[in-house]
DNA sequence: TTGAAAGCGCTACCAA
DNA sequence: TTGGTAGCGCTTTCAA
């Protein structure tokens, strides 16, 4: 058996048809007749050929391959997100190449290169912390069918598929205002992330739609690192009165938060509310299990890959921008509201 | 500007040579004077020139990249590999293609295939449960370079980097014992994964040593899906007598076995010593923070992305195989021997 | 230090 | 239902 280099011509002539024949048939295009479709598929087996996509990606033109772009696969939010995005796009005979930037824009910038090199027909982005129009621009100049999924960015004119962050403040402000806190902290995210933004607005918003003062003291802003919440909450406990109720910027930071405030000696769902955003599996299985916001991770995963797939097959459509409406998932930290069907073990999936 | 149809050749015309002088200075091959090179750089800028990767491939019949397949970047033990494998093989100017199988065998070998097609250069494989020698023979016999990772496979004459599992499972039942316990249990995992047999093996011959009983009815196999834990702690608890040492299989198993037992009301790190294997970032912010077996993931990642490319520059050497030295993490849920310096405030990177 | 020409393996296009 | 031929954009090879 030959090594890799039987090619089109070699299955051609084993066979006695013609390259563009066997072509055809690889591609299952054209009328072939079953007599020399098979005859093809005995002679690849034979041969051990295997189809070269560099070539045909030169000669048509065009790949059968979209670029995914995220800005950390370490964080299992978007590790669920890229899942969500290699599954939808697979259904549709596309590859997807995944890349994560590690927050860094400078890498980001060379992935997007490589991508354009490869010439991927589109790109879904989750754009690392930091980048703006200008980093985007070898995409958009190109005209390369591109949406940015979780984080919004301030750029004209490209479709986004995303949470309703607001509404996600919102919920988890007013199941805490219902819960009968008045004293409301909300740490993590820095002024100037669009989701920390417009989660932070949806949670002022919620409190002032109900009369309810918001402490500055108790808004503290910190770079979401994993080490984060545990530096806030230290913060938080040198302020003079206290909350009673703390708002996580997301999971992550909610576990740590968690973690030292029970080094502490305080108890989270007794002495004081705590809760995150995004639902992370793991959230189910923290102790306590965490009151959070289901953003619907592999739903908007599933919709940024259907919406550019569309965008290949149907190009001059305007940009749509969607946002996902969250859910608010009660469980332990808030101390009361728990609902039976949050118990660890109705969780049903996920190899560790 | 023209759109991405510009090439090589508009180069050479625009700026008055030939394409190969082109080609060289995009190679950053041969010896090209410094004023061409620049004037080649203007046109590139000018003209928008995007490499045609497809192309350069086609016609060198090599190509500058490797493919990571993962059995599930989900898990954040394989999606800080995979950061370590992109990191490393980025330093040699090679760019890895990341595909993760979500434990698939099927999808796993539409992947090899898809890698096989794009002609990488090599592949770095953590296998999906349940692969066979079969699943790789694609790679096998057309001898692609090929390093298995974290996931030995009963395969000759291939290359693999991975933990020392059997050493990590004494470490964890020695650090037990020492502390005073003698009624140990271990949780999760099946027979048959090569992984869960190696710690289990190393923790019961850790047992035997200090002439301590294993009593099977504290060994409780189950697939180790993020429920597992739950699932293997209820079921540990109609046993009688009761363990009072917890070895889980890995650290999500872990997460999910500890809150079971918050539930129940049992105190870990208190009325009963838990541990896991991995060191994931979240296990430091567990609560209690979890002690573990610090596996090395990240070198593991940078050793298999090493091996393979020094496979790729020098072929022909023998395949080595890579157990990397694992360590012990002592934090708070086995209720001593913590050290200060395991406080979460330490921490000190990983973007949440 | 640079150029001319051939050709990588495939698909497009037209013809039969 | 199939075949012939040209050529995608690059690198290789050899020559100057």
């Amino acid at each position: 058996m030959p090594s890799s280099r039987v090619t089109i011509t070699d299955i051609a002539r084993y066979v006695g048809v013609s390259p563009s024949t066997v072509s055809l048939v690889l591609r299952r295009k054209g009328a072939i007749s079953e007599a020399t479709k098979e005859a093809v598929h005995r002679a690849i087996d034979e041969l051990g050929y295997v189809y070269d996509r560099n070539a045909a990606n030169l000669r048509s033109r065009t790949t059968q391959a979209i670029g995914l772009l995220i800005n950390d696969v370490r964080n299992p939010f978007f590790a669920e997100l890229a899942t969500a995005v290699q599954e939808a796009s697979e259904e549709d005979d596309y590859l997807t190449h995944l890349l994560s930037s590690s927050e860094n824009v400078a890498r980001q910038s060379r992935y997007i290169r490589s991508l354009l090199e490869m010439r991927v027909a589109g790109v879904i982005v989750c754009a690392a912390t930091g980048t703006d129009r200008e980093a985007l621009s070898p995409l958009l100049e190109r005209e390369i069918p591109t949406v940015l999924a979780v984080r919004p960015l301030d750029v004209e004119g490209v479709a986004f598929v995303g949470p309703d962050n607001r509404k996600a403040g919102e919920l988890v402000a007013r199941h805490l205002l219902d819960l009968g806190h008045s004293d409301l902290a909300f740490i993590g995210g820095e002024p100037g992330n669009p989701a920390r933004d417009a989660r932070f607005g949806g949670f002022a918003a919620a409190l002032e739609e109900r009369g309810v003062g918001l402490n500055p003291d108790w808004v503290i802003d910190i770079r979401p690192t994993v080490t984060a919440g545990a530096i806030a909450i230290e913060r938080l406990l040198e302020r003079s009165p206290r909350p009673t109720a703390i708002v996580c910027y997301n999971d992550l930071l909610a576990f740590s938060a968690s973690e030292r405030l029970w080094a502490e000696g305080i108890a989270v769902g007794e002495d004081v509310a705590l809760t995150g955003f995004d639902d992370l599996p793991l959230s189910r299985v923290a102790v306590p299990p965490l009151t959070t916001v289901d953003l619907k991770v592999h739903e908007i995963g599933r919709r940024a890959s259907e919406l550019l797939l569309d965008k290949l097959e149907h190009p001059g459509s305007e940009p749509q921008q969607v946002f996902l409406e969250p859910d608010l998932v009660v469980r332990r930290t808030c101390g009361s509201g728990c609902s039976p069907q949050n118990r660890p073990t109705q969780i049903s999936e996920g190899e560790a």
